[in-house]
DNA sequence: TCTGGGGTCCTAGGACCC
DNA sequence: TCTGGGGTCCTAGGACCC
């Protein structure tokens, strides 16, 4: 038996836990520069409020019609920490190989080997429920299935169906009742399916959940994928997705943004592209990667069909993989002189980082100074090339160090150093503050 | 004026090897 | 007329997820 907890409107409930007079109010969290609705309350559902709108529109149409609509720009350091304390709290329910956090807002726990503590599921998932609304604040729905796929749908049910009372338990239903239940959902709400599968299914003759649950896994696999086959395997109750207490290593690392104005020249473009480098960097000595491969790429302003289109992109294999700064972002910037072609109206640039492999297993170069072989060279005096490599090291933990110390961003090299608030920097016009990590920001009551 | 950012997996096809 | 069999590696593109 598996359970899937996933919070309610993660990024506007966690606002509404320091702002309690939006309760049972509208609300929405933008995308990055204040761009698009990523996070709706029900109350914005029921104004009409699409997922995916752009702001500059909804705010005036808020405006015409009067709404009661409150907006924020996305504070990801509240939600990184609202994650980690709703995370903590389920953490208490099953041992951690039991756990496996999904995404920022949603985690599965693996109840089959507990059951005997946990008879009930029901009472068990409003347990769950309680006390993660009791100590983070936030409202989370609670599903019960076989399978992470079956699991992800009796949430997707408690969310949907209010008669569940924010828990649905499919485990607990006869055939009969659980074909009729999957019956009401359309296929393209399973776990999987997304809009391209699912305008084919329907095609097919298969438009709920209940047919695809009936249909032949050997007959969907010839027809589309393995994908789509696990997929009907998980909802007969067979499970066929892994299950990952940690996060893997990430094999591809992106940094990229959209500037708060458009930028035209490669002078212009230097620091933000220098910025992604460095951030992109930061990732990868995170995590304890090198990189093998660095890439560039640039966009023009798709919704300007009137303008010419420019999107180019470029990348190069390292002659030495690297995680360090000042490395990655000279062949960024080399690499961002070669495609910018001057004319266009550039709205956003990124940097990704692949060939991502763990720093332990650093592979020189062919022309670089020789390597000792580990321990059986011990005591041999090092070399040039080998007390720069040491050196560099030193200079980027000082850079992590200070940076986690005194703020992403505090201390960089060359172009990305400079703080001062430029054009190409991010729009944050609704900015919330960081209630639990800044002590500045905390709530003060009196 | 203004439309996000970050990932994974799978498959087909091309280039190459013996 | 007739042109093998068995592989690997890489990349691009398409699909999905949050």
């Amino acid at each position: 038996m598996l359970a899937l907890v996933d919070a309610n409107s993660f990024y506007c409930s966690a606002e509404r836990v320091f702002r309690p007079d939006l309760n049972g109010r509208a609300v929405v969290v933008l995308s990055n520069n204040d761009g698009c609705v990523v996070s709706r309350t029900s109350e914005a559902k029921v104004l009409g409020v699409p997922m995916g709108a752009p702001w500059f529109q909804l705010r005036d149409q808020a405006r015409r019609s009067h709404w009661d609509l409150t907006a924020f720009s996305s504070n990801y350091t509240l939600y990184g920490d609202m994650s980690r304390r709703f995370m903590s709290v389920l953490a208490q329910f099953v041992p951690p190989e039991d756990q496996s956090v999904y995404s920022i807002d949603e985690s599965f726990l693996d109840f089959s080997k507990h059951t005997h503590l946990h008879p009930d599921a029901t009472a068990l998932g409003h347990t769950i429920r309680d006390r993660v609304r009791v100590w983070t604040g936030l409202p989370v729905c609670v599903g019960f299935g076989g399978t992470q796929t079956l699991a992800k749908m009796a949430n997707h049910i408690a969310k949907k169906q209010p008669r569940w009372m924010g828990v649905c338990d499919l485990t607990a239903l006869a055939e009969p009742a659980l074909h009729a239940l999957l019956s009401e959902v359309p296929v393209g709400d399973v776990w999987g399916i997304g809009r391209r599968l699912s305008a084919q299914l329907i095609d097919g003759g298969i438009s709920t959940a209940a047919d695809l649950r009936a249909a032949d896994p050997k007959r969907l696999r010839e027809r589309f994928s393995v994908v789509v086959e696990r997929t009907v395997r998980e909802l007969q109750g067979a499970r066929c997705l892994g299950w990952e207490t940690e996060p893997p290593a990430k094999k591809q690392i992106i940094s990229s943004r959209s500037f708060g104005a458009p930028l035209y020249t490669a002078d212009d473009l230097m620091a933000p592209v220098h910025a992604h480098a460095a951030r992109a960097a930061e990732k990868a000595r995170a995590q304890g990667s090198v990189a093998g491969r660095v890439g560039v790429w640039l966009t023009t302003n798709p919704f300007r069909p009137q303008d010419p289109q420019h999107t180019p992109s470029r990348s190069v294999a390292l002659p030495s993989p690297s995680a360090d700064t000042a490395v990655l972002a000279a062949w960024s910037t080399a690499l961002l002189r070669s495609i910018v072609r001057p004319g266009y109206r550039y709205v956003k640039a990124g940097v990704v980082l692949d060939d991502l492999r763990p720093h332990t297993e650093h592979q020189g170069s062919l022309f670089d100074a020789p390597r000792p072989g580990r321990a059986a060279q011990a005591d041999r005096v090092p070399s040039r090339g080998e007390e720069w490599d040491a050196k560099r090291a030193q200079l980027m933990h000082v850079l992590d160090t200070a940076n986690i110390k005194w703020g992403s961003g505090h201390l960089g090299v060359g172009w990305s150093g400079i703080r001062a608030k430029q054009d190409w920097s991010m729009k944050r016009d609704m900015l919330s503050p960081c209630y639990t990590t800044n002590w500045d920001e905390v709530r003060a009551v009196s």
